[in-house]
DNA sequence: CATGAATGAGCATTCATTCAT
DNA sequence: CATGAATGAATGCTCATTCAT
């Protein structure tokens, strides 16, 4: 997974192990900021290049295509999640609730960590090609199926309201996660940990007994 | 507002009633289909007069820039809104809890019954230039007012958890109805009403009682 | 001469004698003021519809094509000019030096009087096509040759300087006229016949005796 | 001043020195060319690059807009004929009328030596935008006031008639300087120096004994 | 006469990418 | 590794002109 976002073959020589990783994650960084500020398709090559001070044609050095780039920041992204997954998969004593509580915490945590590379990742990752986007979607799919099936356990353990649609739920939960990029300011009042709370309360109380208000007419 | 977005004086006379505002429909509902398929950035206007059926410089006939075609889908999306809020504020007897629960709903069933532009919109509204952008941006601030102010007068009426902070939750409860876009398939299994009413429930249910679900160490 | 800068042929019906003449000129006027005030090339003729208040479409009922208005103008400057001539030719008791100096009084007025056709004919002859702009250049040879003709005589006569050539000094002469356009000021500080009388005592004084000046070293 | 006409930031690094002067003035003799035989207007950045050799899109390395071409060949000229102006004010022992004489066959050698900029000059000027335009109109009102003062000066040490404007004879003056790109041929008659001097001597006889000649009636 | 939608060719400019030095 | 000139394809936009109504 780590290197998979460089093209490779053709791309510098790299004679021992693993060398200039530095580097690399310099250009990952500065992509990072650009894309951010000017999204993908508005940001040239020459943005990148003058960013990290150095022209456009050295920039190639480090990459094969512009969207390498994009992949790169994803790749890292990714990994961060499915360290998430793990942590929270070997959590041990926990029941579905208070797992899904924790994964709503670090995931939150991690998305406000990375804020920058997770606005760019949900605004451009359709700009990726199909077939390396295929990817990303599918280790999407691996978390939502990981939280519906805490939702599934919750509900048959009687922790939270059956009669709600553990995909459909899912889906709200991710939302609630996922859109805190959009609204959460670092400088703002509350913290990445009190954000990080909220959400999780919020998601645990609409899994746990949403059936309990009656609808309106 | 209805025909803000058209940037007037040079395109068109129009000097006569409102004539032909069919053929505009006709304009931006091409563009809408085109943006949501290949995203605003990477569609060209050839694209879009191509899906018309006509030449590219003919489409001039009807817009002054490539952008005011994302203008005026994001104008009709803010009138629905607007109406949508006009509808629940007036609706009567309903205490702030309903009253959240309704607007959910027809939030969710307005976005999904407009599910391209709404797609366009949070995809591609950063791509309109400044001056415009911030008038969307504004009513959208009023949007989110309206749902604080619900619950705040929720959690005073002793409806909500008064612990949570009504502004975040506002914030989670606009990630829960907007995010519908990102999973919903009109194929699905799940209806846009039966998705409106778990979204609500959703909701209502984190508003209420986030606090109760005891957080794990 | 009068009417040929029409197409003709195809262009409207024209039923009895000479319809219309009136709209033609105010069409002329029209494209005389905004060619003056952003140039020929950078003139749509949405421009030149816009100030007679119609469509662009209907402006071709009145030109074949964009050109034609060039044309209108430069037919009705020439036509003028000829006149100075004619008048200067048949002034009675004249000698060539006074003919002269009566010559670029004329013509002078006539320039300052026309100043924004003037302009848009020294600026913008260039752009009429080939065909049509050598009769223009013809007849404004024949000028030239009308004034070479007059400082000739004026030599022969012992009035004249006659070490200069009467070519070259006619050029002089010519530039001291037209360049008029250039920094004359309706509302500036000198009337036009001032204008004019200083620019025929300045040609007059040399083409007189320019020879008499000492060359410094 | 030199470097001036270069947009710069955005255009090529330039870091070291001033490498490949000689590459941008090839770019704007090739430009000198084509604007002078096509006007500005009517040539296309395709028609610089083919007469360079290049395309299009490369020329791009030269400048960042078309204008840039214009203010290119504008900035070298103005520099000519700030030295001219040095020079004639620099020479020693010259009265003001020799002076006159002196600057008129100086400036006329310039125009003629630089026949095909000064005819972009003086036709295309108006396409420069504003701001950048208004740099070199300056510039020559600068030549303006340097010429009338030359006048005055000969007017009060009783070298010139001193009934006639000072000023309108410098607009005199620059008349007959200026048309000479009008009518002189490279391969005609007389030679560039002859014209300058018959100009040279044209004007001083104008400004000398203008007032001498009995006007017609 | 007037309209205005449509045409179609053209243009300035941008930009990811390559490659010789 | 770095440079920067060159490429070449694309794109938004303009505009003179036509023509059915």
């Amino acid at each position: 997974v780590e290197e998979s976002w460089r093209g490779a073959p053709t791309a510098r020589g790299r004679r021992r192990g693993v060398p200039h990783r530095r580097r690399d994650e310099e250009v990952l960084q500065a992509a990072s900021k650009i894309f951010y500020e000017r999204g993908y398709a508005d940001t040239t090559i020459q943005d990148v290049a003058d960013e990290l001070g150095i022209l456009k044609g050295s920039l190639y050095h480090y990459i094969k295509t512009k969207e390498d780039l994009l992949v790169g920041l994803f790749d890292d992204l990714h990994a961060g999640i499915d360290e998430v997954i793990d942590e929270v998969s070997a959590a041990p004593g926990l029941d579905p609730l208070q797992r899904l509580d924790l994964y709503v915490r670090r995931h939150v945590l991690f998305n406000l960590d990375n804020l920058e590379r997770i606005s760019v990742y949900y605004t451009d990752l359709r700009r990726v090609s199909e077939g390396r986007r295929n990817g990303f979607v599918e280790r999407r799919k691996f978390y939502e199926r990981f939280v519906t099936s805490l939702i599934r356990d919750a509900q048959d353990a009687g922790l939270a309201d059956p009669s709600l649609d553990a995909e459909m739920l899912s889906n709200c939960v991710f939302a609630t996660i996922i859109w805190t990029y959009r609204w959460y300011r670092p400088d703002g009042r509350a913290s990445a940990a009190e954000i990080a709370e909220q959400c999780a309360e919020f998601v645990v109380g609409g899994v746990v007994e949403g059936a309990l208000s009656a609808p309106p007419a």
